[in-house]
DNA sequence: TCTGGGGTCCTTTTCCTT
DNA sequence: TCTGAAGGAAAAGGACCC
């Protein structure tokens, strides 16, 4: 008889140790990730190209203490936490905990890089991958040769020796029935670890974690699960699920009872399309609509450019057009507007962003704007699609001249 | 001294049509 | 022309994730 086997992987601490591969002499020391965009070998290597990025002495590198500007943490080695700082933090309050502390930029071309090696390793062993971010994806190993043998133990180390022998990098892996109890048990044995859950181990296992430890639910979820004195997922799993539907509405009420319970049938998606692309960013200071009229202006046609040549290089046209803003006390607006045709030209996007921070409150200071398209559909797909003023005949006279 | 950027999905509200 | 119900699409907001 075959199980159905899923197994969650995650890399270790991944930003951070794919930037000790390439800075071997910052080990041990206090390094934080995030900030700026710099670009920060050239930076290193100022007035001396020969030598490798190695060789960099450390008293070179640049410091929390002399970062200024806005940011936060996006990821910090164990030897900066130590010192109490870690994801999400703004750098200043992290500069003032750990001032001695390495601070490098995020680097993404890196990060996809590495992603991109460990995900051809697994999939010459286990074709059946679904990615969920840079550093993560689940794996089916249902149907793959020795994927049953130790319920699925034997093939998750051959996969995390695989990818250490040709990245150097560490992960750790859950095995369980699927996908929902597989997140959960790839952080029973971290770093480096393999844990294997089945079906009989719910009780003892899962159901004494706190209910934030399920994939979905986040702290607002968890504060109202936690006012209803529901802390732990066994205490979930006891709860009346006519009580849940009632409670959390139709939809999460029931599936906080199937999650609670260890049920989840989802498969594993090797591919999917895109939704929706966008580009944001936050100024260095708060922009005032009026006052900073030529600033934000050329940072809106910035943005819709980026996303413009985003979704050109990737060959997607979209027709929603959306627009983000934050302002300076973080209460977010978007207004979006469909156009009747599909579109990645930069000067329509323009236009359309434009009517919709029309119709935005601009009277409060903005820190952050965003453009997005949404509704998106392959460029090649979108040419068979007729256009605002072609009737049907014109239509099939296109795609069938020989009518 | 605060709090990034790029996504997905879901719910609620609004608007339009019948 | 008004009123109301019903339903769908689009818009807006929010939660969550990496």
């Amino acid at each position: 008889m075959t199980l159905r086997r899923i197994a969650h992987l995650d890399m270790d601490a991944f930003y951070a140790s794919v930037e000790l591969l390439r800075y071997p002499q910052l080990k041990g020391l206090p390094v934080v990730i995030g900030g700026g965009r710099r670009k920060i070998d050239e930076d290193l290597m100022l007035g001396d190209t020969s030598r490798a990025l190695h060789e960099i002495p450390v008293s070179e590198f640049p410091l929390l203490r002399d970062y200024t500007g806005r940011g936060v943490i996006t990821t910090a080695t164990y030897a900066a936490r130590q010192f109490g700082v870690g994801s999400a933090m703004g750098l200043m309050k992290a500069a003032k905990l750990c001032p001695q502390a390495v601070l490098l930029p995020v680097d993404f071309t890196q990060y996809r890089h590495y992603s991109q090696r460990f995900k051809t390793i697994i999939t010459e062993i286990a074709p059946l991958m679904e990615n969920r971010g840079v550093d993560e994806v689940y794996i089916d190993f249902t149907g793959v040769p020795g994927g049953q043998r130790e319920a699925g133990r034997v093939l998750a180390r051959l996969i995390q020796k695989a990818i250490f022998e040709d990245t150097g990098l560490t992960c750790s892996v859950g095995v369980a029935p699927n996908k929902l109890l597989a997140k959960m048990a790839s952080e029973f044995n971290k770093p480096n670890g393999i844990s294997i859950v089945m079906e009989e181990d719910l009780q003892p296992l899962v159901w004494p974690l706190a209910c934030r430890k399920i994939n979905g639910i986040g702290p607002k979820a968890d504060a109202k699960l936690k006012s209803h004195g529901i802390e732990t997922i066994g205490q979930l799993a006891q709860r009346d699920p006519v009580w849940l539907v009632q409670t959390f509405g139709n939809k999460t009420g029931a599936w906080l009872h199937e999650a609670a319970w260890g049920r989840d049938s989802r498969a594993v998606v090797t591919e999917s399309e895109p939704v929706s692309m966008s580009r944001e960013t936050t100024f260095d200071r708060d922009l005032d609509a009026v006052h900073d009229r030529a600033e934000l202006g050329a940072v809106f046609t910035r943005l819709c450019e980026q996303v413009a040549a985003d979704l050109q290089r990737k060959g997607y046209v979209g027709r929603t057009i959306g627009i983000k803003l934050r302002y300076a006390d973080f209460q977010i607006a978007t207004r979006d507007h469909s156009l009747p045709n599909y579109t990645a030209d930069p000067i329509e996007i323009r236009r359309a962003a434009g009517l919709c921070l029309k119709r935005a409150p601009l009277q409060k200071r903005l820190r952050l704007l965003g453009v997005r398209v949404g509704s998106l559909l392959r460029a090649e797909d979108a040419k068979l699609l007729p256009t605002e003023t072609e009737t049907p005949h014109e239509r099939n006279a296109l795609l069938f001249p020989d009518d």
